[in-house]
Parts: structure tokens; sequence; C-alpha cells
DNA sequence: CGGTAAACGAGACGGTACGTCGTGTCTTGAC
DNA sequence: GTCAAGACACGACGTACCGTCTCGTTTACCG
């Protein structure tokens, strides 16, 4: 998986030109509206019952207005939630790596089920077959800087000895990230995902799960 | 379709009353047609393609037929992804643990992958939110069975002294199963998961990534 | 223009095959109720107000049901149309073909400009260009079986005698229909066409304007 | 577009206020581009294609343009139809009025069909229902004109002796441009109306259609 | 010559309707 | 009572225009 660097370079409403095109410019009034009524009506009515027409009616905004923006449905929704991917907490110099490993994943964690965006995911992920490059910008945009900042704290780790030289650090990426995703897929209703949790699968991780000739 | 042996077992076409009833019964050849229809299609023209309708006109099939043996389109994925969920492998007794458990996980990763099940759970995924019932019914019969068994052979070897006794064993299958999901779902085209990953993986979780310190 | 002899050939929904095909018959309530939607609609709010959308709600149908028995919107309006075709007067053996004439351009003269056929006509004049089919239809299913029944009198009027038999029978149709058709589209709101003006339409035509040497 | 004389004219584009405006005169070149367009539009695709939108493109302007001139699609349609109304020939003093006659319905038979202002006409109709206005202001400058032309002839023959003294002027103006209308309404393509049907269109009205008794 | 004011091209805006498609239900006659 | 066929009400899709509204630019005239 390479690394995104500094680019925020995604997908994103078709950009218009970057030279000044001439006619009126669009409305980035329209563009909030949008976004805030998608949220709004996911959060409200679910995800499935979400529709282009009752977006652009609770955003009081034509069709023809998202549809400049975006090419379909899907790419509106990626968007969207890529829009709204919240800050991750900076890790002091002086807090160990293993403490940010466990703040950093409790943060993907709950962000993954109970942020708006999170609850996106799944829908998202559903995409994969038909829209490929939808699920491609969701990765650009959500998954790598998450992966990205774990993977800084692991190099982190490496070079201030925490962490031994020879960590295979993209195995222990997905040995973080995929836990996670597993766990808030698959339980259903109830999330009993708690920050112990993030605390037990840091260690886990870390420590080995323990084979006894070890 | 094979019988689910002891299982309360989720969804399945909605059995005909037991006691044999009057009229004509309902046709097997028709249900093979359907399921058939359904994994062409997916693999013809990809998931978000696939509609009922197409599904009843590939297998010549009248869609009332299709809907008197499932409530609709989910279910009706959920259990033809059920329908062929191929068998695992035994671990012989003589086969260590971590070599057993190596095999499973490469296992599951090929079908995860590979197989038309593995293809279609993304968009399982996506019903959750609307749904929950479908998810939870692929929870049952295709997710539990495989940490079922990966649960088996954790056991085996904290039996056997091959793993030490305090195995979180919860733990250490999330820890397993989360990766393969994960990585399945992110890697967009080329899957470059292979045996040696499966087997990386499996010596992550049981040895840790190594702390310096230990 | 050639005759249309018994058949009701024309458009209409678009039949079925005759040999009485599988499946659900079509619904002759729906069929009802799109054409008394439509002319209700057209009574009520003016023609460009008429839209399949109002018109399927209005008849509390789908879209679908429509668009199954017709390609389009003008095939609708213009089968809507001829199917509210009244009935023409017939003209009793002893009644002279001039009263007869009389009495049937009257009747005409009504229906083009009173009833919701009638009212039709323009706006089918305007898809002559776009879809001449549509034309062709309303000139076979409207206009035909009007220009048919003047030129049945005319035959009789030449056979006994009260015509003359060089009488030019396509020419005196045209000079009879032409100038209601004239009459009903350039007046715009208050029709000033009564019963006089038919009487008067008919001696003009038959007798001549008089030239002065005559 | 040629200054409409006396006429209190009807629709045209909406003038700007006499006493001369400041600001940037409107553009000439812009209006002859729009009109220009609208005919090689609607020779080229037919009517129902025609938008504003269109016209705009084609035209090489913007739509405000177009709006800035007139108030709506059917507005500019009149006044392009208008615009092209071209001149009806004179009757010289030493013609016979039914020679007269006879050549100007053979020139209003050949504009209404053969012309784009012709082929305009059933269009134009069709608005007769939604904007009375558009077709008040069609009578206005286009048919009335022609009617106007007729009537003079006619009273000219009248004066000379050459039609008898009680003639129905209105009648028999409606005898003459009604069939027109209605022929070239009906004809749906090849149109078979010629010099010949000019000839007898006015015999048969001025003479008659011969009562076997006259 | 510099300012004011309207027209210009471009094109985005809120709407409305189009014609298509898919869902889940219902209704035929045949088996 | 099931079957294939297919019509049904519903509702969303993505497209196309309408008539209006900014934008930044151009072209007159007036002081």
């Amino acid at each position: 998986m390479s690394p995104v660097l500094s680019s925020e370079s995604g997908v994103g409403p078709e950009a218009p030109p970057a030279t000044r095109s001439p006619g009126r410019p669009r409305s980035e009034k329209a563009e909030r509206s949008i976004i805030d009524a998608v949220l709004h009506l996911v959060a409200e009515h679910g995800f499935d019952a979400l529709s282009v027409e009752g977006v652009a009616a609770e955003a009081g905004v034509g069709k023809g207005t998202i549809y400049r923006r975006w090419p379909n449905k899907e790419a509106m929704i990626v968007d969207v939630l890529a829009s709204i991917s919240e800050e991750l907490p900076q890790t002091p110099a002086d807090q160990t790596v293993r403490a940010g490993l466990v703040n950093l994943v409790d943060t993907i964690r709950i962000s993954t089920q109970d942020s708006p965006a999170g609850r996106l995911m799944p829908r998202v992920m559903a995409s994969v077959s038909q829209y490929p490059e939808v699920m491609a910008a969701y990765r650009h945009r959500v998954v790598e800087p998450r992966s990205q900042r774990l993977r800084e704290l692991l190099v982190r780790g490496k070079e201030n000895g925490e962490l031994k030289p020879d960590l295979d650090i993209d195995l222990a990426v997905t040995l973080l990230v995929g836990p996670i995703l597993y766990v808030s897929m698959m339980r259903s209703q109830p999330q009993h995902l708690d920050h112990a949790t993030s605390q037990r699968l840091v260690d886990g991780v870390l420590d080995g799960l323990a084979p006894h000739s070890a």
C-alpha cells in the first residue's frame, strides 16, 4: 500500500478547472447543504433510505446541482464520507509509542463505530465490485490516512528503540486495523468494543498471544 | 442444498410446512436454477447488476418462485452465499496447532478472496444498517463456522501445551480473522495475499510483533 | 386519401398479441382510469400542464402501466383523443343531402370547438414534425371517419341526382372540412361559430360564392 | 428584422425604451444569430428538438441574451416566424380578380407548405390553450396580412363588377384560407398540393360545387 | 479620459418532467 | 398448491430543459 504523502488527492466533487472559469461559480452553500442533508438523512432514516432525490429535497437543491458535482449517487456518498473524516490525535513526543498506539487505535475504533462516517463504511465496501474507483477513493481518503498515522508511530518506535528493528510494519498495521474493521462490522447492533479492547489489541499484537514455548 | 444439521440455522429458503402438504411439491430443479443463476450473474456482470428480475429470467423461473422461497433479495443472496461455503480442512491430530492454524487461515483467505461467496461478502456487509437479520444470518452461517474451527484449534493448542494456558482465545480469533477480512476488502484489484502471508499472520499473532524490550 | 373501410386500424394502446398470452392480463380498469385522468386534467388545467406523471397520480396508476401501453406521452394523447370520437349523426334516407351535410358539418363544428377531443387537436397538430406517425394516427382515427361520412353523403347526392354528376368530391370535402378547422384554430377564445355558419358554409360550397357573371 | 411600420404589432423582441437609454446597446448581430439558429435547428432536427439552450449554443449567445428579448420560448418562436413572412405578390390592376386570387392562394399555399415559417405553424397552433396571446400574435402577424390581401382583392372584384355585389367576403376568405391550412396540416409527408389545386380551389369557391339544380 | 450602466458569454441555480428500471405483490391459466 | 408469465403500484435513477441568477468582461455614452 503506497504512502499517500501529503496529498489530499482523492476524488472530491469534480473540480472545476483551476484557472478561474467563466460563468457563475459553483455555490459553496449548495455544497454544504448537500453534505449536511446526506448526513442528516443517513442519521435519520438509515442508509438504504438514502436517495439522491431525497437529498436534493432536504437540501433545498435541484438534482442537477448534485449531478453537476458527482457522476452518481455512490460517488457523492464517498465524498461526503471523506468530508467528515475527523482529526486524529497527535502523539506527543514524550508519550510511549505503545500508549500512542492505544490512543490511536481507540480513536479509530470510536470513529468506526460511532460516527456517521463509520456507519457509512459497510455500504462503501459494497461498491467494490461495481465501482472499483469508489472503493479506491475511500481507501485513499479514509483508510490510508489512518493507516499512515499508525505506520508513523511504528516507525518512531523502531527509531527510538521501543520496538525492535526488524518489525514488519505493514503486517503490524494490518494486524491493528483488520480486527477493528472486523469487529465493527460483525457485531450487529450493540457494540461492545471499548477502550480496554483497544488496549488488549495493541498488547496482543505487540507482545504476541504467547506461544507456550516462548 | 445440504441440510444444516442441528442448527437453528438462520435464513434458508422458507421451508414448506413440515407435514407433507397437498398440491404440487416445490421444484428442486427451480431451486438449483436460481442459485446457479445468481452465481453466474454475479460472476458475469458484477454485483450491483444483480436483480431478482434478472435472476428469474436467467434461471427460467417466475419471480414468484423466488419470492415463495425467500422474503426478499438480500435473504436470497445470503442463502446462496451460504450454500457454497466449502469444506474447511481438518487438522490431523499429529499436526502442530501452529501448522493447522496456518492451513486454516490460508483456506479462509483463499475462499474470501477467490470464491464467489467471498466476493459476495462486501455486499452483505452493506446490509447491516437496513437488515440486521441478514447480517446476523451471514455471521451464523459463514463467519461463525470458520471462527469456531479456529477456536477449536486454539483450544487444542492450549490443552496439549503447545499454547500457553492463559491465552485469550477470543482475542486470538479476532486477530486472525480481522486482518483477512480487512485485506480482502481493501485491496481493490490484484490480491497479493498468498500462503506466506498466512504464515506470517499466524506467527505475528502468536509470537507478537516483537517489542524490543521483550 | 384512401378510404378507411370498416377498420378501426389506428394506433391504440399497443395491443397484446391476439392469441391469449400467458401472464396476468392487462387491467381494463387501469386503462379507463388513465383515459379519464387525461380528460379530467386537460379540462382542469389546460394542455401544457398535462404530464405523464400527473396522469399516473390522478389515475392512481404507476407510470409503468402507462408506458406499457404507449411508447410516449404523445401516443397516449392521440389515443385518448381518438377514444372519445363521438358518434356522428346518420342522415335519414328521406333527408336531402344538403340538409344532411349541414347537420354533419354542424356536428363536426361542435365537436371541434366544444369537446375535449376538439380542444386536443391543435396540440396534436404540433406533433407533425417530430412524430409523423402521431399525426397519421390522428388522421386515421379522427379526421378520416368524418371526411368519410361527408364523402358518403356527397356520393349519395350524386347518385340521387341532387348534386351534379361531375362533382369533385375530394375538393368538396376539403372545402367543407378546411374552413371548420381554420376557424376553430384561429379564433382564440370566444367561438362565434354557430349553426347558421354551418348552413352558410354548405350553401357557399355547393352554390358558389357567386361570380357576377354566373 | 424589418420595422413593422404603423402596427401595434404583437410580440417582437421586447423593445428597449424609446428614449435612447444608457449602457451598451443591444447587439443586432446577436439577434440575427438567434433567428438564424432557430431556423437552422428547426430545419435540421425538427421542432420538438428545439430548445432555448440549443439555440443559445448554436447562435454562440448566452441564454440571457435570448430572455432579454423575449419573455419565453414561445414568444421567440412566434417572432422568428413572423420575421420571415415573405412578400405577397401584388395583383396588377389589369389582371382579373380571379387570376389574382389564384395567384395569391398559390403563394400562400407555397409558403404554408414549403417555407420554414409554414412548417412552424402547426407548432404555434399547439400553444393556443396555454398561451392565447401567442396565438393572437401569430394571427396578427401572419394570418391576418394574408387574409387582408384576399379581402382586398375580393372587394376590388365587387367594386369592378367581376364579383356579384352581395358576396359574403368573410365567408369567401374562410373558404379560401381554411382548405389550404387543412390540406397542409393533414398531408403528412409528400405534399401533393400544386398550382392546379389552387386554381380549382378558387373556382370551386367562386362558382360553387355545382348543385344539380343550378 | 475616466465613470457609469447596461449588454454580453458563460454557466450554475431550483424546479419539473421525462422515460427506464427494479422491487415485492398480485393474477392469470396450465399442470 | 406450485409453476411461468407478466401486469400492478411504487419509487428512484440519471438526463434534459425551463426561466432565473450570478460572474467577469465589453461597449457604449456622458461628464
